[in-house]
RNA sequence: UGGCGCGUAGCUCAGGCGGUAAGAGCGGCGUCCUUAUAAGACGCAGGUCGCGGGUUCAACUCCCGCCGCGCCGACCA
């Protein structure tokens, strides 16, 4: 039989007990095995950083990739799920920087940087066994036995091979890119760290003239021969790196007359405010566009760079040379080995960018030193290799005064070479002054980034080599791509993602640092020619090579150092080979790492370690089904993946291999941000969350997986509330477990044996299966109230799978609610008698025993992917007495079905205007403060619409329990407690009538509700007269209302009045005293702790007649209710009596059990 | 400063192709019910559906503007 439920059930111990019956069965391992062959579902891990502690986040992303593979799993599909760790990049460096107590790079050169990379190593699995932990505990089936590991060598060569794909069709390139540079400490820093160091400043504002080369079209323009821009900065110390001016092609841009007699250019919007600043007339002369200004030449402020450059007067104001003539005879000028370099003029160009917010609207661009502005140089860069139409073989150099050390450089002003660049700022603009080029000039306060370490030393934005993929060439096959795959929310795919996209760039992917893999191109010593590899064996292969023995002699030393290490730096840094370009050269590898991004990014493929191993197993897993992280990883592991995919797999993709989109993802749910108790966002030092492993020891996994799931869509931001997840288990675990524990109870009680009743063969104790039990009688023979909860339970089934195959969790736990709500509040509510019934194996009986087994079997099924340890611990008890016959795991079943015969529309909404009326009638009592346990004579039922009245008056004996009626009288005529109101039905008549609506609307309400009624009933329609036209309503144009009257206790919804005759006959008032009796019995029983079948005998000592008639009355119903075999008036021997209050009078009770 | 999202009850959040009594859960208060229940039922209090404008017979819902919050970015030339 079933274990007997115990009276206090602990969830997170049940769910140890779970997780150890998992473990020794290998339940995981079956539920694969019993799916292979089956369907694909492919499900993608977004590798989590294992160096650090999991929070409440994490549980979340862990808990539904969870369900979803579970949920797939059980309808039959077969899932692999292979762990993967991150354990690349910056995140670790820091960890061991910290541990180590240094920061600075040339600290981890110093430390050394073989000690500090096999720290690394190490330090990626210090929180290994938590991350573990938690994921056993939350219930997450995942091979973390099978985890790929970016730093092993398989993965790290795969994604070798992919760079060399992208290498050896052009798409890794080396190039600029600008970096918040602390030139104090010689590094770049993370946008992280630079965010840290925003400080409010005052910097110098500075206004400067750059004077208008007067050429033909200038003066076609009317600027004089002594025009200037008016162009405004905060940086003084950029200005000699100046390179181009940039304008608004559509604003409108003033050409002004200074008091002195100069001309300025600056935007027209900024008149007014540059008045305000100088106290000057500025003459307004002309308006021209900002596009009109494009082209025009002027002259920098400082011309310093020009030494490195012969004949600069030709290249700089090269006139009106046709610009084909010029790059000509640049070329002529310049080449020797067939490529050459310039100087980009100084030119004002078109730019969206340009605002009239602040400054004058003519922007100072110096690329060296800005990202916007080093787009605009990029943006030259392309106009020459366009004109040029073929390879770019001449290129504008950028403009660089100051050396990665933040001092000015040779090409730098005499009075700021070897001087760092802020402090020339004030040299700078005196030098301007002093040459007539300042035009204003002010203090200007905002906030500016300094190094968070060394707070005194301001950041600058700095331009260095580095490598670059070239996604923006893939812009249009990515969004194609993006279109295709199903995001939840859909927003994401044109929102978030969709724009991200759109404003592509190439991807910085190198990183000057030490701890990740290793960017696989090596380089000729003599030609600076180039090639990549894609693996180490490739490399082994090489001729001539050397250096293996550093990686040899290191392991030798300590064994214990794991070989993935030697693709790493510095080992794989020390092998060279013959460079096949040069004779004698050497082939060294570039210094750089790669942006670890691009490792979890290449999963698809690496995790197998594709395609030296694993072409079966990338063939068989790409893409993705499914994949699920938090928004923060729209730009990260998202953005990677596809990338990555479309570069390398997409239509103009370097591979063979052709994937039709979406790839490498089809589904996506981006889950919200958590935040912590406040609303904030977590944070450990404010400690406003709770530890996870804390959530579990009190509540459970059950109860947190269950608040994730079912109390919001997956995608809102989730407060992570103890008070919340502690709910859920009152809310719907407790619920269901009452179920459960009900059943288990009487089952015990009758001798309910499934074990005895079915034989044959068995599995998963599906519907059909039961039914070859005997004293099983199919569903259409039952009682209503059978039918009724299983034709609820069917429909949830369908809804259930509807809204999982939709990835709509949210939803799903809805449904599941409100069936385990009706299961428990109306279905075994109604039934209760039933299984307390004598008579054990009457067919009614039975029948409620497998309706309410076969509720049981089916919620445990349905709710498994949700709550896994609850479904189990039910499963495994629900069908202990046929252990051995059936699967011993829930997890091994099949997800149910649903038989949409057993569905009934009509008797689930007949159902639930029965529960609305039994609402209403405990509502009306409630008014009228009569006791449901007082019997009263009768209820009138008012229905506005009697369709179901038929089925209705059949069920009676429901309502008349529920409501403690004697009789339940459905009225056709109720004009004496109910008043009736007539409203248009605005949704169908609105379109019909339009503007005549709110006169309708008037007309009817004014008129006598009844008497419309009649005339609706006797002619079909009822005629108003509205604006002069007669309008001719029939019942579907209108809705009927009804109210109670005031004086009768009744209670009105939304179709019908439930109105009390509140009369009570003495024998009434006798029998709500004995139900008050059978009350305190039963009080008196639990306080006992009687067994549900012990018999007891009574004593009752009062003075009061009445209630002593009123149980003599009643003593039978008194006798069955209570089994109380036998009822007395006098004190009972061996045990104290109890004061009690029975129906307002005192009494003594006593109670003996048998 | 841009993009995206959000703003509905004390709290956490649903809902809506525009339709005229605005929903749930929790919390509070009150009443009732109980031989499964650390439960459950019923009720009460609590809402200018962020603000302003527009479209419409009808706007919490659609459109525009603004304000506030959050996230992701950018920028301070």
């Amino acid at each position: 039989m079933f274990d007997p439920i115990p009276s206090h059930v602990s969830f997170p111990q049940m769910e140890e007990e779970v997780l150890a019956f998992w473990k020794a069965r290998d339940i995981y391992g079956e539920s694969l095995k019993r799916r292979e062959g089956g369907p694909k579902f492919v499900f993608f891990e977004g590798p989590p950083t294992a160096n650090g502690m999991p929070h409440p986040g994490h549980c979340l992303t862990r808990a539904i990739k969870d369900l979803f593979p579970r949920y797939r799993t059980m309808r039959g599909d077969y899932c692999r799920r292979k762990a993967g760790w991150d354990t690349h990049g910056l995140p670790v460096e820091v960890e061991v920087c910290k541990e180590l107590g240094i920061h600075a790079k040339e600290e981890i050169e110093a430390y050394g940087i073989e000690p500090f990379i096999q720290k690394c190593q190490q330090s990626v699995w210090r929180y290994m066994q938590e991350w573990e932990k938690l994921t056993e505990r939350i219930g997450f089936w995942i091979r973390l036995d099978e985890a790929y590991v970016t730093y092993h060598q398989s993965y790290v060569e795969s994604v070798w091979w992919s760079l060399k794909q992208l290498f050896d069709k052009g798409l890794l390139y080396q190039g600029h890119k600008i970096v918040w540079w602390w030139a104090q400490g010689g590094t770049a820093l993370s946008a992280g760290e630079v965010g840290q160091g925003y400080r409010q400043v005052a910097d110098p504002s500075v206004y400067v003239k750059f004077p208008i080369v007067a050429t033909e079209s200038a003066k076609a323009l009317g600027i004089d021969s002594n025009a200037s821009l008016l162009v405004w900065t905060t940086t003084p110390w950029t200005l000699p790196s100046n390179q181009f001016a940039a304008v608004h092609p559509t604003l409108d841009y003033a050409i002004v007359r200074d008091e002195d007699g100069s001309q300025f250019v600056l935007a027209a919007a900024l008149v007014p405010s540059i008045h305000e600043k100088v106290k000057r007339e500025l003459k307004i002369e002309k308006l021209i566009k900002g596009s009109q200004l494009v082209g025009v030449r002027y002259r920098p402020p400082f011309d310093y760079f020009t030494r490195e450059i012969r004949n600069i007067d030709r290249i700089v104001f090269p006139g009106s040379i046709d610009t084909k003539v010029f790059l000509k005879r640049l070329q002529d000028e310049f080449d020797n080995d067939g490529t050459c370099s310039f100087m980009v003029e100084f030119k004002v160009l078109g730019a969206e960018f340009v605002t009239t917010d602040s400054g004058t609207g003519v922007v100072h661009i110096a690329p060296a030193f800005g990202e916007v502005d080093y787009e605009v140089f990029q943006k030259q860069e392309e106009r020459f290799r366009h004109v040029m139409g073929g390879p770019l073989r001449v290129r504008p150099v950028l403009l660089n005064t100051v050396n990665p050390d933040g001092k000015f450089n040779e090409q730098g002003p005499d009075f700021c070479v070897g001087r760092g660049v802020k402090d020339c700022d004030k040299d700078i603009t005196r030098n301007l002054k002093d040459r007539g080029l300042l035009f204003h000039q002010e203090q200007y306060i905002h906030e500016y980034p300094f190094c968070w370490r060394a707070e005194e030393d301001p950041l600058i934005q700095y331009p260095r080599r580095s490598w670059f993929i070239k996604t923006s060439q893939f812009k249009d096959e990515m969004l194609a791509n993006n279109s295709h795959i199903n995001w939840l929310p859909e927003h994401i795919k044109d929102g978030r993602f969709g724009n991200f996209l759109e404003t592509n760039v190439d991807w910085a992917l190198s990183r000057e640092r030490f701890w990740g893999t290793p960017l696989p191109i090596w380089v000729c010593s003599e030609t600076g020619q180039m090639e990549a590899l894609d693996s180490y064996e490739q490399l082994l292969a090489k001729p001539g090579v050397e250096g293996t023995e550093v990686w040899d002699s290191a392991k030798q030393q300590n064994p214990e150092l794991p070989d993935d290490l030697k693709v790493h730096k510095p080992y794989i840094d020390a092998v060279t080979y013959d460079s096949p370009f040069a004779k004698g050269a050497r082939m060294q590898r570039v210094t750089e790492v790669i942006d670890c991004w691009y490792d979890s990014g290449a999963m698809p493929f690496a995790q197998w370690g594709y395609p030296h191993t694993g072409r079966d197993a990338f063939a068989d897993q790409f893409p993705a089904d499914f994949i699920s992280e938090a928004i923060d990883q729209t730009r990260g592991w998202f953005y990677s993946q596809l990338a990555i995919s479309t570069l390398l797999f997409g239509e103009r993709g370097t591979c063979d291999e052709k994937v039709e989109y979406p790839h490498p993802f089809k589904n996506c749910i981006v889950l919200g941000l958590m935040l912590g108790e406040d609303g904030q966002k977590m944070s450990k030092s404010k400690r406003n969350y709770r530890e996870p492993n804390e959530i579990f020891v009190k509540y459970g996994a059950d109860a947190l997986r269950w608040y994730f799931f079912a109390n919001q869509p997956p995608w809102t931001s989730i407060r992570y509330k103890e008070q919340a997840i502690k709910d859920s288990i009152p809310e719907f675990l407790l619920r269901l477990w009452n179920c459960y524990s009900f059943f288990v109870t009487y089952a015990a009680i009758d001798g309910f044996d499934p074990a005895a009743r079915i034989g044959g063969k068995l599995e998963q104790l599906s519907a059909e299966e039961l039914a070859s039990a005997s004293g099983y009688r199919p569903v259409s023979e039952r009682p209503e109230i059978d039918r009724w909860i299983l034709s609820e339970l069917n429909r949830t089934v369908r809804e259930v799978v509807q809204r999982m195959d939709a990835y709509d969790n949210y939803l799903a736990c809805q449904k599941l609610n409100a069936f385990v709500d009706a299961l428990s509040n109306w279905y075994i509510r109604r039934c209760r008698d039933r299984f307390w019934s004598d008579e054990k194996d009457s067919p009614d009986k039975l029948d409620a025993y497998f309706t309410l087994y076969e509720c049981l079997l089916t919620t445990t099924k349905l709710i498994a992917p949700f709550v896994p340890f609850l479904a189990e611990t039910l499963w495994r008890n629900l069908t202990k007495p046929l252990a051995g016959k059936v699967l011993e795991s829930v997890h091994l079943c099949d997800y149910p079905a649903g038989d949409a015969l057993v569905v009934d529309d009509a008797l689930s909404a007949q159902m639930a205007l029965l529960r609305d009326i039994a609402s209403l009638g405990r509502a009306a009592r409630m008014d009228a403060k009569l006791k449901v346990r007082q019997p009263l004579a009768r209820v009138e039922v008012v229905l506005s619409e009697t369709t179901h009245q038929p089925w209705l008056e059949k069920h009676d004996a429901l309502l008349k329990e529920e409501l403690n009626v004697k009789e339940v009288r459905y009225a056709t005529e109720g004009k004496e407690y109910i008043t009736y109101q007539v409203q248009p039905n605005f949704k169908v008549l609105g379109p019909l009538v339009g503007k005549l609506l709110p006169k309708v609307k008037e007309l009817l309400g004014k008129a006598n509700g009844a008497e419309l009624l009649a005339q609706l009933k006797a002619t079909g329609q009822i005629g108003l007269a509205v604006g002069g036209e007669q309008v001719e309503l029939t019942s579907e144009h209108v809705q009927v209302r009804l109210s109670a009257k005031p004086g009768w206790a009744a209670a009105q919804g939304a179709g019908c009045v439930v109105v009390l005759n509140t009369e009570v006959t003495p024998a009434l008032v006798q029998e709500g005293i004995a139900r008050d009796v059978i009350r305190a019995v039963q009080d008196r029983r639990k306080e006992m702790q009687c067994q549900y079948t012990d018999r007891i005998h009574v004593g009752v000592v009062t003075e009061t007649a009445e209630l002593r008639d009123a149980i003599t009355a009643n003593l039978t119903m008194i006798q069955e209710a209570t089994l109380a075999t036998k009822i007395t008036f006098e004190a009972l021997a061996g045990s104290e009596g109890k004061e009690v209050e029975i129906a307002d009078f005192a009494a003594k009770l006593f109670v003996n059990v048998e």
